[in-house]
DNA sequence: AATGAATGAGTATTCATTCAT
DNA sequence: CATGAATGAATACTCATTCAT
């Protein structure tokens, strides 16, 4: 018998037709970013359309399950992963940094990043992630930077491990949190 | 994350789109209308939306919670009472044998109107009833044909007590007890 | 994920047999009142039982249904009034502030006496009441302390009123609001 | 208020009265590890129930809140590192292994260990894993097994990350992650 | 191509009533 | 005759997905 809310809008919000269609991406990517950014990757999708300010049905036009979604969103931190592992300036400890800040961004970017669903997209992305850390690794072997005994799995469980940590972790101990555990995760897989 | 099974099973009710919006919304408010006349305020919302045709979901779209649904059927009432009270030529005998009217046809319109719930929007009607009556007295005083000593207040008193004695008595009873009741309030409060 | 309650306790109360039987009755009557008294008719017999720190299986051997324990408490207010009208040198006024009273007292009351329940047991106590007040009026008549027009059935119906409204008005405000009530009342029942 | 409906439909479950309390407890404590290892601290309540073969109403009699069938489960688990530290025998590494173990049994222990939640039930349980940790580590550092500088707290987040790393891996693959994972971590704690 | 309303399955929780001990 | 555990129907509410316009 409470609960103090508006009722139902009477207007609808005016069919922009087909010339939206760019906009309506982009707001739809930027508000999935958002929301999954706090809820997770199991956030109600109709809370990201009406944050995109974007009907239900055109939300599934662009994206017709939520991995597409997901995929779209989290490609971009991908990319500029792979960017950075471009630039041969880069160490791995930049990726790691770069990484790190991505991960305690969004909770959801953790979950697909160590997920176990076997969706192929998701797979994807995950191995994507790890084709950079075994590049930056390999670089970071020749420059004599890290001890030879290292593998790519270590470096890449070691993300893992601070990842989950950050998706349990409240954001505003994240980056604290994670300077500490990488403090601890550098001494063993570098420092010696 | 992939693999969400479809929960739609064999037959449904068809989805009569959008343009069925606005004849869910009548069909929803005539339900609630007849379910809270006989089961009050606290009637269970399914039986709202199983009377009116209409899913579960749709009837929380176009009401998010009890009290939304209860004040659009209500509202209607008052809007009654203040068309009749906005008519110069109304008296208080007309407002009263309305609101005793409305007041005999719903269980929950009088839940609402005497009710010590403290959502706002339920304060409102109840403010908005005795708004009515206070113009109606008023006009009344100055017609004469109310004694000075009758306060506003007490009217309202005597409002409420036909109006819960109206929630307490089978509908088959209701207006004879009603005529009655005021009957003797009108001795107490304008015969003399 | 939260609620912080404590574990169903370990030990089982002692069966302490038939002896029990009275102390029970007793304990489940005296329960039974208080929880009537701020719930209303429809409070879970499960809270009256704890209350009572009796099993579910007593109140129901006791007291076979809700009614029969509404009954059997409220058969003590009916019986009060009963004995004051009994006293010859009761008025009408002193039944009236009686009635009032336990009205004031407990929801449940209320519910019971304007109940339109058909169960003859209800029926039963709402005509002992009634009964009560017809005898009052009688002597009240006598005395010439009222006026002939006045019929018992009015006097019942000024009794209904307060008695719901009573019932809808919270514990804190009821003597007050009573107050008020009686006072219109009076003014038409009797000084004329 | 008489007249109400048997809502007792045909079949049901035989009523294996009281004694069935204890069985009962057992089947649900056993059917939510079950479905916490999988499920996560979220499963639905009603698949407990229905695994463990029991209504509704007996679980939340048993268990009135989720959080408290939660702690049921899993103060077992605490219970054993406890009594793992009081033998003065084991060492840190044990104790590691034992906590790993039961990490990696159940993906809502990790939920419990580290989570946010502040229901005081859910902080005990995660303090009184800390305080193991702490001892052991105490003993350790008097065997001088484990250098000065590491801190309890650094043992705390190593655990911790294994634990929501076990989360995160499929059951099957758990064992292998987390002897990886220690491997690892073992080198960043203790081996200097 | 966009819109947002429609739909109902799924989950949590409460409580009247029965029944083994 | 007492005890209290067992049972499941009933109800509120959320959200993924479809579809008429």
């Amino acid at each position: 018998m409470s609960g103090y809310s508006s009722p139902v809008p009477a207007t609808r919000r005016a069919n922009r037709g087909p010339g939206a269609a760019a906009d309506n991406r982009r707001a739809l990517l930027a508000a999935a970013r958002e929301v999954f950014a706090n809820g997770g990757i199991h956030a109600p999708l109709s809370a990201i359309a009406k944050k995109a300010g974007v009907g239900q049905g055109s939300l599934y036009r662009h994206f017709p399950d939520r991995v597409s979604l997901a995929v779209a969103v989290f490609e971009e931190n991908v990319a500029a992963f792979e960017a950075l592992v471009a630039d041969r300036e880069s160490t791995l400890d930049d990726l790691i940094a770069l990484i790190t800040a991505k991960t305690a961004e969004s909770v959801a970017f953790v979950e697909i990043v160590t997920s176990t669903d076997e969706d192929p997209r998701l797979v994807a992305i995950a191995e994507r992630v790890q084709a950079t850390l075994a590049e930056a690794l390999r670089r970071a072997r020749r420059a004599g930077t890290v001890p030879r005994a290292v593998r790519s799995d270590d470096v890449m469980l070691a993300v893992s491990m601070v990842a989950t940590l950050m998706a349990k972790t409240p954001a505003d101990r994240r980056r604290k949190r994670a300077d500490r555990a990488w403090l601890l995760l550098r001494r063993a897989l570098f420092d010696r």
